[in-house]
DNA sequence: GCGACTTGTTAATCTAAATCATTAATCGAA
DNA sequence: TTCGATTAATGATTTAGATTAACAAGTCGC
């Protein structure tokens, strides 16, 4: 599986040295290519999973039905992101997954990742990295949820979604196409969608952003960021790459 | 530094085999023993923090304080959790610890611990495991500020510790000393006090609980279950332990 | 054993946000 | 192009939970 020009790698290329070994023996465990359609659930909540999907194109979400009907969700799954984490981990998984445009990834069952583990110790590591990346994302969202009032909590969501988005080539400067509904921003905050709305409007009667469709323009990223009380954070590199065995 | 009896040796021996190889590689890259004070901060919100540190004895939290002095708590730390994580992998903390009673912990430089999964590449498949418990954990609080009443969010912290306490041989089959005050688990449920107060009421009334001083018997863990759609899952234990090299 | 501080309990008020209900606009597919 | 479905925008009502305040009960240090 041909690694060049995927999102994953770009991902990857900013925590670690990756060199051509590297990214031949990823090559080589990648197992397919695949394509669902919009709307496909890609892992059910219950069911076990256990492999690791890179995803290369497209929009899905991690979210956990409630008896209720009630939805959260966990995270926003852009191109560059890994699916399957941390549910490979465990014995099945307590959330969904779900395509929310018609989605492009990369398999690799989590048996054969470990397996390369052994014998490139750099890439149980960079899982490690990943999975704090990981991490330190669900905790923003927890202080989203709990401490932030709504107008902060979207002005936060914009600010990591444009840097997400950024990050992997998929936004401009000071803006970005948003690919998510009100419905699923408001799942993601913990919010009713008129209210979520109406925050929307409140941050574009306030000039933070400007937005038509579902392009948004960051007109005042400085205040947004004031706002919410956003602070970027930076990856340590993986220490001590030189190759061991 | 000897391992035994380390609350982190327990937790380990859930996840994998631990030979007597790997305790004592473990117990060669550990530096050193430390013991705070109740109220002592571990990690100043802000600063760089490059070290593992295993709990082996007492309470903490991680949490971040916002610009209007509002505190969301990221996580309740029991012995066998593991302090400087996610922290340790970027270039500076955005949350801090503090010790919630005197503590004992086991150092180890993040640098040290990275040297080691080199060698012995278990170790950086341990740390993705207990990252990806940490993220599953981080996941479930999402859920409950975000989706669940308030209600429904203590009776799943109340069998969260509860779990977690008894891995580590800190509970009893149906009850346990609950080291955390209402305030502190009003800043992790994103409530406040006098309403958590309520909530605890509420619980009693309906014999899911009683409770006194704080001695918490789960009357009903059942009924408590059902209440907060608990569900506990289990870690995949690591593959492949067969050594390399 | 005494005072100081921390923790737990209770009540009254008030606001933010959910809920419910409807309409308008967009998008996709036939 | 039109129809149906999804998404966005409003308004009216209601309620959950924050806030504030005051007090009781523990607990700690001296």
């Amino acid at each position: 599986m041909p690694l060049n020009g995927h999102a994953i790698k770009t991902r990857l290329t900013r925590v670690m040295k990756l060199n051509a070994d590297d990214v031949a023996a990823l090559e080589a465990i990648f197992e397919r290519d695949v394509c669902v359609k919009k709307r496909q659930e890609l892992i059910i909540q219950g069911s076990p999973f256990r492999s690791l999907c890179f995803v290369q194109d497209g929009y899905a979400i991690r979210y956990r039905l409630l008896r209720s009907g009630k939805r959260q969700i966990l995270k926003l799954i852009l191109p560059g992101d890994v699916i399957g984490f941390p549910v490979s981990f465990f014995d099945r998984s307590t959330y969904a997954v779900e395509a929310l445009t018609d989605l492009t990834y990369t398999v690799c069952g989590i048996d054969r990742y470990t397996r390369l583990c052994y014998e490139q110790p750099q890439f149980g590591l960079v899982l490690s990295w990943l999975a704090a990346q990981e991490a330190a994302s669900y905790a923003e969202h927890i202080v989203n949820l709990g401490r932030r009032t709504p107008i902060e909590r979207l002005a936060h969501l914009l600010l990591e979604i444009h840097a997400r988005l950024f990050q992997v080539g998929l936004a401009q400067e000071t803006s970005f196409a948003l690919p998510f509904s009100q419905q699923v921003m408001a799942d993601a905050l913990g919010l009713s969608v008129p209210h979520l709305n109406r925050v929307m409007q409140q941050l574009r009667a306030e000039q933070l952003i400007s937005s038509n469709a579902r392009l948004i323009v960051l007109s005042d990223s400085a205040g947004l960021g004031r706002l919410a009380q956003y602070q970027p954070i930076n990856l340590a590199p993986i220490p001590l790459l030189e190759r061991h065995c």
